[in-house]
DNA sequence: ATAATAGCTATACGTGAGGG
DNA sequence: CCCTCACGTATAGCTATTAT
């Protein structure tokens, strides 16, 4: 007879030894989920109480809340801090948190209690969600349920060393975390510094010491040459979807130029061309493309590049710093607050003052390299995580 | 009464029509 | 050609309705 696969993890504290436990979360958990008190009663949403959606449960802070007499005549439900939250439907699906608020859920949360280790039992169902949701979510709208999650087997130690490897990833967790506030403030400090430098509030010098010449006022069309040619085929179609001055934020619009599609539509993009959508542009939606092909966009957004008066690297922060962006929103035209625009047409004539080339340089350079800083944060982040996961293949069963 | 799902609503941005 | 407005489309996440 085939002995059963012993349930014994490859990496383990030396202390410990045996075989772990299957057990299905049914045997040794209470679930419950909430609801949500009627939208029409507004009174419902004016007491103390903080109402948690599945968006809100590895936060800190919520923005709505709710009364006792709501919670009284809904299904929403109490749960407290250290509760574990598993969110079951939409895009969240299959996110596990515990909690760090007391307040009440809705039917989109289940809260699972449990007498084992819930930071072992929250590490494991977080290292499960892929498969969880691969497995019971296909195609549409991904809704999870209690049923599945009450299904859900996993193998236990006894406690002693779940709470060995909960603390011991928990202090991987932190690891990340510390590294992801490097990263928060090196960006801070780079938003600091970069506006002191375009408000000249620090001027550097030049590699013999001297001062740089004096910042000259330009008008932007000076720098740049717009670039108009229709879309060709051959190459990809992108929908920039530039947003905050993020291309692209995701991919979801990139696909083949078709036979169908009509080359008038699109404009070409060049590598390490701008691109602006005179829509959005006062929210800082410009943006450098950088990847290595040609792409065609819509025809709605402006191209340009840089000519050899200025420094494209330079302008790449400029035209992206929060000066300008303040700048592109006090010059927006329009009737409409939310339907204001800035054109190229306007764009080219905006006057500013813009150091020498050799300068622009020198800040470039120097911007890059808190840039490089903070990719090298990012990628220590990456590999930490990269970590975490080979540990939770190896130590869980 | 509770659980689960289908469908709704708010939001956000791209795109097309039409007027000046 | 420039500009404005309205609409199309996709998404996130909530909630009303249905099923148990």
């Amino acid at each position: 007879m085939q002995k059963e696969k012993q349930l014994v993890p490859k990496l383990r504290f030396s202390e410990f030894e045996g075989e772990w436990e299957k057990i299905k979360l049914e045997k040794i958990c209470k679930f419950f989920s909430g609801g949500t008190p009627t939208s029409s009663n507004k009174n419902f949403y004016t007491g103390s109480i903080p109402f948690i959606g599945s968006g809100n449960i590895f936060d800190s802070k919520v923005d709505k809340y709710i009364n006792e007499d709501a919670l009284k005549s809904s299904s929403a439900k109490l749960v407290e801090e250290g509760d574990i939250l598993y969110a079951l439907y939409g895009a969240n699906s299959g996110d596990v948190s515990i909690s760090k608020i007391a307040g009440a859920i809705n039917q989109a949360i289940l809260c699972i209690r449990t007498e084992e280790n819930k930071n072992f039992l929250y590490q494991r169902l977080s290292y499960k969600k892929t498969s969880i949701v691969n497995t019971y979510l296909q195609g549409g709208q991904g809704n999870l349920s209690a049923k599945i999650v009450k299904k859900i087997s996993v193998n236990f130690p006894p406690l002693p060393e779940q709470q060995k490897i909960a603390d011991f990833l928990s202090a991987v967790d932190n690891r990340i975390q510390n590294l992801e506030k490097k990263k928060e403030l090196l960006e801070q400090y780079k938003k600091g510094i970069t506006q002191k430098i375009f408000k000249q509030e620090i001027r550097f010098k030049d590699d013999d010491g001297k001062a740089f010449p004096e910042w000259e006022e330009k008008k932007l069309g000076y720098y740049f040459v717009e670039r108009k040619e229709k879309g060709l085929e051959n190459y990809p179609l992108y929908s920039l979807t530039i947003e905050d001055g993020v291309i692209p934020k995701s991919k979801r619009y990139e696909r083949e130029f078709l036979v169908g599609d009509t080359k008038d539509a699109y404009k070409v993009m060049y590598k390490n061309d701008f691109a602006f959508n005179p829509m959005n542009l006062r929210f800082g939606a410009l943006k450098r493309f950088k990847g290595d092909i040609m792409i065609n966009v819509s025809k709605y957004y402006n191209i340009f590049y840089c000519n050899e008066k200025g420094s494209a690297n330079f302008f790449d922060y400029y035209l992206t710093s929060y000066n300008m962006i303040q700048y592109y929103n006090k010059m927006a035209t329009g009737t409409l607050e939310e339907k204001k625009r800035v054109h190229y047409h306007e764009f080219i004539k905006f006057k500013k003052l813009i150091p020498s080339l050799k300068e622009q340089i020198k800040i470039a350079n120097f911007l890059s390299a808190i840039d490089k800083n903070i990719e090298l944060v990012n990628t220590k982040i990456e590999q930490t995580k990269g970590y975490k996961k080979g540990l939770l293949q190896q130590m869980f069963v």
